[in-house]
DNA sequence: ACAAGTGATGTCACCTGGTGACATCACCAT
DNA sequence: ATGGTGATGTCACCAGGTGACATCACTTGT
């Protein structure tokens, strides 16, 4: 035991996820999360950047789980096979944390500030991913429209798979949602 | 002549497009660019919903001119083909505006906010896209990859854009990029 | 065992973005 | 002239965010 509470960063967490689902995103004060996890707005300063950051923290293990997959893959496959690597490693990250996906996904629906931050992390992503492209030899320009592409089909995935009654895999949603891209580049 | 000096919009976003490059973004107050342009913070307000979307006056013209290039072409086109009748749509509306094009694009470039608000207006502009492409009768994740395929070809054309040494034209460079992703969805 | 750190937290003062309420003031219509 | 009307100014206020400094429980060297 610390002389303090532990898991201070834990505890904002969940009180942040759930005053702004109570209450909305808007509606909702630092000071009251800070509060409502025992702790003052200065310290939620001091683990997250803004308030809005508290909602993606682990998003760079995510960004180095699928860079770390497009790595592995074998050195003959394809742009767009990388890609598929990729979203393969999100899917397992996504099933770990698929309870708590439809909430938070709600809650950032409602709000365009949260819309703007999801958005910049997704253009990380697709930076990211773009670097692994072209460490493999891919031309920039190759890599940057494959990487962004990747981005493309997971949220259209993600969409799928946080409403579906079905409760399929992401996996299988996105590896369809690929190959659908496939067919409309091919056709016409 | 009315009673006030007219073009109070465009005072001010002239104001914020130099303060701006002078001094950064962050570096910059609205008082500040209110104060240059002859007017208060609170009338900057009444212009625009906050200091970042001085700089996307327009955006939503440039929209509504893609969705109805969409609109407008003939009935038997392919989804991409939709995406790149509107890629040529805004091919002519970049052109207009070469000469911001850079120093916008640069100050933008600086700035995590700014960024954020150019992707949600990048998202807004796939939502809409894809609600022409579906009352074109193609189904929903169709009409979402496609869309959102237009928007990243559009950045990357346009990256490639603004630092061209040779200036050429955006068209051209939208064009060959759509290619581009079409063979690396062919290939693999 | 005691002094000197160390690190997480609290306190306080402050700036800036953003908004609501109300006052002005030039021009316009009757 | 009289009473709108619409763009602007004034003022007070809240919330997000930050820098500087104080606390205080525990750790470490001697």
């Amino acid at each position: 035991m610390g002389r303090w509470q532990p898991d201070a960063r834990a505890r904002l967490q969940e009180a942040a996820l759930a005053l702004y689902g109570e209450r909305g995103y808007e509606e909702t004060t630092v000071a009251e999360i800070a509060e409502r996890a025992g702790l003052t707005k200065r310290t939620f300063f001091r683990y997250f950047t803004d308030k809005r950051e508290v909602l993606f923290w682990g998003s760079e293990l995510l960004e180095q789980q699928m860079v770390a997959a497009i790595e592995a893959a074998p050195a003959s496959t394809s742009a767009l096979g990388l890609i598929g690597a990729a979203l393969d490693a999100a899917a397992v990250r996504f099933e770990e944390v698929r309870e708590f996906a439809g909430p938070r996904h709600r809650i950032i629906a409602s709000s365009r500030e949260l819309q703007e931050r999801e958005l910049i992390k997704a253009a990380s992503l697709a930076a990211a991913m773009a670097r692994a492209l072209r460490a493999r030899r891919f031309g920039d320009t190759v890599a940057a429209l494959a990487a962004r592409t990747g981005t493309t089909v997971m949220h259209v995935a993600f969409e799928q798979w946080v409403d579906d009654p079905n409760q399929t895999a992401f996996q299988q949603i996105a590896r369809d949602a690929l190959a659908q891209l496939r067919e409309i580049a091919s056709t016409g």
